[in-house]
DNA sequence: TGACAAAAGTTGTCACAACAACTATTGTTA
DNA sequence: TAACAATAGTTGTTGTGACAACTTTTGTCA
C-alpha cells in the first residue's frame, strides 16, 4: 500500500488550516479575541437578531460550542442575548455597539490575512483553491 | 471594507479541513484511534527508533501534544518508549507488533478517505489542490 | 386535550492546539 | 571546571470540536 502522508489530501489539509488559524489567532490576540469567536461575531455584524440555532447553523458550529463561545462575546460586552417573545427556549442575539466598534477595527485584519495566505498565488489560483476546497467540502 | 466569510481562505480552508477530519474520525472511531494519533503512529511506522522531538517536527505537532498523543498510545500498547542510551533527557520511540496490525488495517481507511474527499476531481485538480495549498502553508 | 415527539439551549466529557512554565540533562564557554 | 545556555520532555491552562445527555418549551396528533 503506497500511502504517503505528503500527497493526503486530509493530511494537507489539515496542517495548512491549523497553520493560518494559528497565524490568526496570533494577529488577534492584541484584540483579545480568538478566531472562533471572531467568526461568530463577524455574522452577527453581518445580521444580528438570529437565534443561537440559526446563528450555529450559519457559522458552521454546533450548538453547544456556540452556547459557550456567546458565554465568552457576552462576558467581554460584545453580544448581548434577548429573551425571544415567539419562543421562550429561544434567545435572540444581538451585536452590542462595543462589538461593533471591534469588528470594524478586525476586519482589516482579517482582510489582510487573506491576502497574505493568498500570497504568491494570482486571481485564478485563488478562485480555483476556493472552487476545489468547496467541492472536497460537500463531498462530506 | 466589502468583506465577505464566504471568499475567505481562512474560513472555507478551516471549513473543509474540520469536514474531512470529522469525517475522519468517524470511521477510524471503530479501530479505537483518533486521527492525530493515526498521524503520530502512522509515522512511526514508516520509521520507529526517533525521538519525541523527532516525531513531533514530523507530524507538525508540538512537544506537549506529542507528549500526550504518545501517553495514548502508549497506553493502548501500540507504541512504546525506549531509553536513550545517548541522551538521558530523551526518549526512542517504537511502533510494537500490535502498532504494527493496526497501521496495516488503517491504512486502506485513510486512503479510501482521501479518494471520497477527492471525488469529483481529477488527476490535475488534486495535483493542483495540493499543491496550492503547500503554497499557503509556507506562506506562514 | 393529553401524551409524546421535536426543538432550543445547556452541561459534561474527551481529544487536541497553543502557549507558559517547569525539571532534568546536555552543551558551551569563559 | 564552574556557570550558564540550550534542549528533551512534562505539566498546567485555555479555547474549541464533537458527541451524549439533560431541561424546558413548543409542536403534533390521536
Amino acid at each position: 500500500m503506497d500511502f504517503n502522508m505528503d500527497h493526503s489530501i486530509g493530511f494537507i489539509l489539515n496542517r495548512t488550516a491549523t497553520a493560518v488559524k494559528k497565524e490568526f489567532t496570533k494577529r488577534l490576540k492584541p484584540y483579545d479575541i480568538t478566531p472562533e469567536q471572531w467568526s461568530i461575531l463577524n455574522r452577527l455584524g453581518e445580521q444580528d437578531g438570529v437565534t443561537q440555532k440559526k446563528l450555529s447553523d450559519r457559522t458552521y458550529k454546533d450548538q453547544p460550542n456556540t452556547t459557550r463561545i456567546l458565554d465568552k462575546l457576552e462576558k467581554k460586552g460584545l453580544i448581548r442575548r434577548a429573551d425571544n417573545p415567539e419562543d421562550r427556549r429561544a434567545f435572540i442575539i444581538f451585536i452590542t455597539d462595543k462589538g461593533k466598534d471591534a469588528r470594524k477595527k478586525i476586519t482589516p485584519i482579517t482582510a489582510q490575512l487573506n491576502a497574505d495566505a493568498s500570497q504568491g498565488l494570482n486571481e485564478n489560483d485563488l478562485n480555483n483553491l476556493l472552487t476545489l476546497l468547496n467541492k472536497v467540502y460537500t463531498n462530506f
